[in-house]
DNA sequence: TGTACATCAGTGAACGCGCGTTCACTGATGTAC
DNA sequence: TGTACATCAGTGAACGCGCGTTCACTGATGTAC
């Protein structure tokens, strides 16, 4: 008997993680060069040192390889978040705002292909499997509602609007607030989703250069700002 | 003499127009099924039912082709914000930043493929000229800075939260300021970029699909209320 | 501990495909006298 | 109005390239007795 798992801790396993290891980071490095539509088996191959059909004793078909680059970018932003959120108290509602959404642009700026495969255009002729990519895909928006509903709870929200008016959205944001197990209100609850799309649109922005080259001398500065505003948009002054 | 202008009025010359017309358009269509990075001159050629080498009359390259469509994009969003616009009283400030949001919502998703160029990921090894692509491009936030400025200056607008803090962004939007010949302060000047990358956001998630498929039954409802959100966020109650 | 068998990683050749771009060419359309 | 020449659209062949995927195979590693 070894001292691992039986199976999973055998080097032959062993090895074979580390080959599939190699292959997301070897599609990573591709994806940054010649994007999403030209990510190639067989460049994947070339590089990994190794006859292009061998890949596939790894990886089924080039999807495949896509829903794996997915899920683990994906992963990794959530846990740049996570890792961000542990260095804040859980009271402070808007400092944990503001660690999301920097842990975001973070992430984004120094990984723009991974970035730009989850939130940019969609891949052509690829559907990423939900069964697979839900799960990671919802850790963001997962933590940021965890932040209004703590914030809610321990009455340091105010959202003194009227409330949400067309009767099919009010159905919506019920389901959905049934679904999380919310107590926050409609309004706070439609009003995270603006301010979830927002730092993404801001963060989307900046890595896709829709601002000029030479508009914000400091970005980081204007994004700091814009996250106090959708803070206050979200009740937290 | 003929009864147009000389030489651009001529049958070839008109013919010659026809064909570039049919380039972008066939273009266009491929762009929706195979994406920017699969766009294929040749692909183009069989569609116009010509020879791949006879493209190149017309367009010098594949890159020449993409900053065609990237213009015709541009231009095609400007018309219908400004379409739009047409229709809005240009002292109803907040029902022309309704319009102009609902304008990009609706092309976009008439369009995504399109959209997607203009403000998804970009397209691996290829760069926008900025002298084609720069004044087409700004047409949408020209418009909006157009939304506040006249606000501001009608005595409708009112920011008064604190003022933007440090220093250098400080100086990035005096620039800015004076570039454009605004008159509204930093404050104002510096939420109207936040309205901009929201509103963006807020299409790109739908356009691209981030929110679940399910999750609204009525999307309109949700950017709407969001536009509402936003124009507060701006000061225009 | 040793042997027989099963599993698995990787090879190399092949399939049919599409791509961007160049080049010398033919024939039709336009223009200058 | 007629003719000689220039311009231009489109042809067809060719260049060298990369792609996804399948298949029969070799040889090494693991497992059961």
């Amino acid at each position: 008997m070894s001292d691992t798992a039986p199976g999973s801790g055998t080097p032959r396993a062993r090895a074979r993680e580390q080959t599939m290891r190699d292959i997301v980071r070897i599609g990573r490095v591709h994806l940054a060069t010649d994007g999403a539509a030209a990510l190639s088996l067989r460049a994947v191959a070339r590089d990994l040192g190794v006859v292009s059909s061998a890949v596939y004793r790894y990886v089924g078909s080039r999807d495949e390889l896509l829903t794996l680059l997915v899920v683990d970018g994906y992963d990794e932003l959530g846990d740049a978040v996570d890792a961000a959120l542990s260095r804040v108290d859980r009271a402070d509602h808007a400092g944990r705002l503001r660690a999301i959404g920097r842990a975001v642009r973070t992430w984004a700026l120094a990984e723009p292909a991974t970035y730009a495969l989850l939130f940019g255009s969609p891949v052509p002729g690829y559907r990423a499997p939900a069964e697979q990519t839900t799960g990671p895909g919802t850790r963001v928006i997962a933590r940021l509602v965890e932040v209004w509903e703590d914030a809610w709870v321990a009455g340091a929200v105010t959202v003194d609007e009227a409330p949400v008016s067309p009767r099919r959205l009010s159905r919506d944001l019920a389901r959905i607030r049934r679904d999380l197990g919310l107590t926050a209100p409609d309004e706070l609850v439609a009003r995270g989703v603006l301010v979830w799309a927002a730092v993404f649109g801001c963060v989307s922005f900046e890595v896709f250069g829709q601002y000029g080259a030479d508009t914000f001398t400091q970005p980081q500065d204007v994004f700091d700002h814009h996250l106090e505003v959708l803070a206050g948009t979200v009740g937290l002054a």
